[in-house]
DNA sequence: TTGAAAGCGCTAACAG
DNA sequence: CTGTTAGCGCTTTCAA
């Protein structure tokens, strides 16, 4: 059905190995040969078969992505980044949004491992998924622990934490509270909340947090920060750990006539693309995407390759200052 | 070096035959020699090369997703319904951002065309590429038009530039300005413009439109609009055909102390997610997402099937109204 | 400078 | 119910 390199070697009158050489730019060929062949290529308009190609040689030159969505504008600014960054060397992505369903990221996870991918690129591990202890597939997880082998990229959490309580205390903030996910999910971004309770303590303040869940839908979220601004009636500041819950925070104070940032000073954090454009108004920690997409793809390389990589590496966060603080 | 089927044959010992069936929960089987077959994989950690089998069927059952970036939060959010529909019919899904660069779209193309594929959603088609044109992989295009043979899912973007014209007019607005990207970019897009210029023609006014072209950075797009205030010193409206330069144009005002919606009146285009939550002041043009990725998505795996199929599907779209208008 | 032949890991006739 | 065998399309020794 399909054109083969058996047909351009057939219309060439060349065998297969002429015709893979030429294909390959490998050993000696003449060059009428070569002319030959790449007519015959021309006119059958073949196209070589990659499959066939990665199962002679054990290498497919994909990459597998798995996050929790690329809806969610941060990590599909990373997926980008990733992308792009991975395509220079010569890969392609594999895109799996596992939407925080363990049982779908098993799903994928199983099927890559099957020689489907030569590396995988992780941000969606919520509990604790066996498949990643088997495999010996090259792996790399950004801001998200897997386990000890499994080299981490992340933002300095933190320190992000300390720049946003800081500056909301300097400003004034004493009932300030946090907004973090669930915490049987294992993620270095809880040191973002581990960070504003020390700030705290150390300022002789009472840190309170709050869970939003990533999973809720809209209304949910809505409903639950509602619920969070009748707790908390004297809060004058808060500190979520995301963007695009400190949007709806904003949005509810504001249909509650609550002034920001005069009444309630609101921290965000991300800073991705969209909300640089869409709100930069809001003031958050910026996580330097580029850098961290960079990283990664570095450290899946060498791994790709078999060379030593480090466990860990953290890279530094900024504050943007914008009108919510 | 890695486990392959013939190891499990080896150790349950059976054929390679019988795995396969095992593995395939295909033809008769005893309890006994499943139970065999299934603790040998277990002890080797087997499992199936992916690439192996699709050679020999010759479906690899992924599919090719070409936009011009995920980073763009509207086919973010596209990409990442595509991807959830996908997964379902048993479909992963290979990405790639053209970033609106004709080489590296050719260049994915090529490279998927080789049996990479089962088929292929482009939303990313700038300039005539003629590898569309030589494949007969399935291909379904998201609001661009590519060439007769494929067949085309857009929103109905006629009828959203309608509405939003509709609405400034009716809101008292006569100097009108709308933003389009570069004419030469053939898109069913354009419609929204062609639309605008019927209505204001109907209405007496005078049509006016500004170039905005997506490849532009962040600086150079404020420096242009910058440019268009000076320009149409007197305009009362602006239809954005996108939320992204609907932000920015709105954000510029505001600095320049034009009151929204008193001074300016604004209408965006895409209503993505991110929009709605980071900004859901934006009065804007909301593109149906879920049913857009829906209908590629059925429209695929019908060509893929071999099935017919219609050469175009539009959609409805809504206006949401905020309070920039 | 070119070709013949073996094999990558799996599946599916076909035969038993 | 199970095994033998050929082959998916390509690359690469090895030999000419």
């Amino acid at each position: 059905m399909t054109v083969k390199l058996e047909d351009v070697a057939e219309l060439a009158g060349v065998s297969k190995t002429t015709v893979s050489r030429v294909l390959n730019n490998r050993g000696y060929i003449s060059e009428q040969t070569r002319k030959k062949v790449h007519e015959a290529m021309e006119e059958l308009h073949y196209s070589p078969n990659a499959v066939a190609r990665q199962l002679f040689k054990k290498e497919t030159k994909l990459v597998g992505l798995i996050f929790p969505s690329v809806d969610n504008p941060f990590f599909g600014e990373l997926a980008a980044e990733l992308e792009k960054r991975l395509f220079k060397q010569g890969f392609k992505v594999l895109i799996g949004n596992s939407m925080n369903d363990p049982e779908k990221e098993k799903a994928y996870l199983k099927e890559l491992i099957g020689n489907q991918v030569d590396g995988l690129i992780v941000g969606a591990h919520n509990y604790n998924i066996d498949e990643y202890k088997v495999t010996n597939l090259p792996i790399v997880a950004i801001d998200r622990i897997i386990n000890d082998d499994i080299p981490i990229i992340a933002s300095d959490n933190y320190q992000g934490g300390k720049l946003a309580t800081e500056l909301l205390i300097s400003k004034g903030a004493k009932n300030i509270i946090v907004t973090d996910g669930p915490l049987d999910f294992q993620t270095p971004a809880h040191n973002r909340r581990i960070a504003y309770e020390s700030v705290m303590k150390k300022n002789k303040l009472i840190p309170k947090s709050f869970i939003i869940d990533f999973n809720w839908n809209l209304d949910k979220k809505i409903k639950e920060i509602k619920r969070m601004f009748k707790t908390y009636p004297n809060m004058d500041a808060v500190f979520a750990t995301n963007d695009a819950d400190a949007a709806l925070i904003w949005r509810i104070a504001k249909r509650m006539n609550i002034k920001v940032p005069e009444e309630l000073k609101i921290v965000g954090y991300d800073r991705a693309t969209s909300t640089r454009i869409l709100l930069p108004e809001l003031t958050s920690i910026e996580q330097p995407v580029e850098e961290m997409a960079s990283l990664a793809v570095k450290t899946l390389i060498k791994r790709i390759k078999g060379e030593k990589t480090v466990p860990k590496q953290i890279v530094p966060v900024t504050l943007w200052k914008g009108e919510s603080v």
